[in-house]
RNA sequence: UGGGAUGUCGCCAAGCGGUAAGGCACCAGACUUUGACUCUGGCAUUCGUCGGUUCAAAUCCGGCCAUCCCAG
């Protein structure tokens, strides 16, 4: 083992360039990697603007030619079937709605890859996220904080990672601004210094998750009822597995004042919608927890809250329950909270755990 | 078949002689490494239909058509 080598998780993309660039220049012997995650043919059409396309590989391998890197592809398409795309599927199809993203993270970038990373002998994985890992002196923990470009930070899909990951890591744009990640990358002539940046799933074309849905399962999602909140049937929708909690466009429901999905029965297949006040919560539950700061939450903790990546955060405690699970209070009931998705709680910078939701609670 | 009522954008709905509000839905952008939310922009040369009155009609008049309700 090396410690100064890094496998660096090049996406294609202009952050894990400079990221590489930045390895390199603070010392590290690099070796860039792109991941092969899924077929194109799984896709259906053609794919493109996703984090894995053919064309995405070509600009990973041009800016490791230009910084003199050997650039590897490494085929983890059934990691990624497995660990990311069935948990998506089932997560749906049992009335959640998933975060690919975080479980991509969590289970190909900074497992399978760090794996890798280790067999070939290098210490440390390295990606282009904007979040930022500092050991603590004295109880020699890693501790997540948020980057220095609040705009761009990335801990939200990080807080997946426990310490055993965390002491592989290094986020070198963690200190950086967007701005000036882009800035370097056209100093060095870097083709991607201008590429827009990644959006949507990566392995749903279109965004259509419906469409990937019914072509990887093979399956149809019968139509059901639309019901009121007073369980009144006010119209069809296109199944129930296409909707998301606090959803409104595309419901097609014209009740003279917008509604929002409010809930879910997979069961009877029903979609209840409802005015935006009945989406409110005043806490949740979670599980799958990490924490940072310490190994597991004993006590109540005042927190800032974020229940999804683009919300400003809330504030809260978290309250410790059996089994690995933990309550978070909100100070004012929070809109939507949507089982499946992660929850993460923070102190100012600081990342103090985070978690799966698997309830909202009324 | 009598009597009554109504017909304005996909839905709801202003307008009641002066040259088509608004809401919802929908579409397009923006935002966003998930799904969503949000924001911005677009969205009836035309008012069931034919004809008449008028300088001018969705608005007044007549015929026809359609729908609904009450009688039968």
């Amino acid at each position: 083992m090396e410690e100064k080598k890094a496998l660096v998780g090049m996406s294609g993309g202009v952050d894990s360039s400079v990221a590489a660039l930045l390895m390199l220049r603070a010392g590290y012997g690099c070796i860039g990697a792109t991941m092969r995650l899924y077929d194109n043919e799984m896709l259906g059409q053609e794919a493109s603007n996703t984090c894995c396309s053919l064309d995405d590989v070509e600009d990973a391998r041009s800016v490791a030619r230009r910084l003199g890197i050997p650039h590897y592809v490494f085929n983890f398409k059934e990691d990624f079937e497995a660990q990311v795309i069935r948990k998506f599927v089932r997560c749906y199809e049992c009335g959640g709605t998933p975060n690919p993203c975080i479980d991509c993270n969590r289970h190909l970038k900074f497992d399978r890859l760090l794996r890798r990373a280790l067999e070939l002998g290098c210490n440390w994985v390295v990606t282009g996220h904007y979040a930022q890992i500092r050991q603590d002196s004295e109880s020699g923990r890693y501790l997540l904080y948020k980057a220095a470009d609040k705009a761009k930070d990335q801990t939200y899909f990080l807080a997946c990672l426990n310490q055993y990951q965390l002491s592989h890591i290094q986020f070198p744009l963690g200190g950086l601004t967007k701005p000036e990640v882009r800035r370097i990358a056209e100093e060095n002539g870097f083709v991607n210094a201008r590429k827009h940046d990644s959006q949507d799933i990566c392995f749903v074309p279109e965004g259509d998750y419906t469409a990937f849905l019914e072509r990887y399962t093979g399956s149809r999602y019968p139509a059901g009822d639309f019901l009121d909140t007073a369980g009144n049937v006010v119209g069809r929708h296109r199944g129930a597995v296409c909707y998301t909690l606090g959803q409104r466009k595309g419901l097609g429901l014209a009740m003279g004042t917008p509604v929002y999905v409010c809930g879910k029965d997979m069961e009877k297949n029903t979609v209840t919608v409802g005015p935006n006040a009945a989406l409110y919560s005043p806490a949740l539950r979670a599980n799958d927890w990490n924490w940072y700061p310490f190994p597991e939450l004993t006590e109540p903790v005042r927190v800032t809250v974020k229940t999804r990546h683009s919300q400003s955060e809330q504030p809260g405690t978290v309250y410790p329950e059996p089994d690995g699970c933990a309550r978070v209070e909100f100070d004012a009931p929070q809109r939507a909270v949507t089982p499946g998705q992660a929850v993460v709680v923070y102190r100012d910078d600081l990342v103090v755990g985070g978690g799966t939701i698997t309830e909202a609670i009324r």
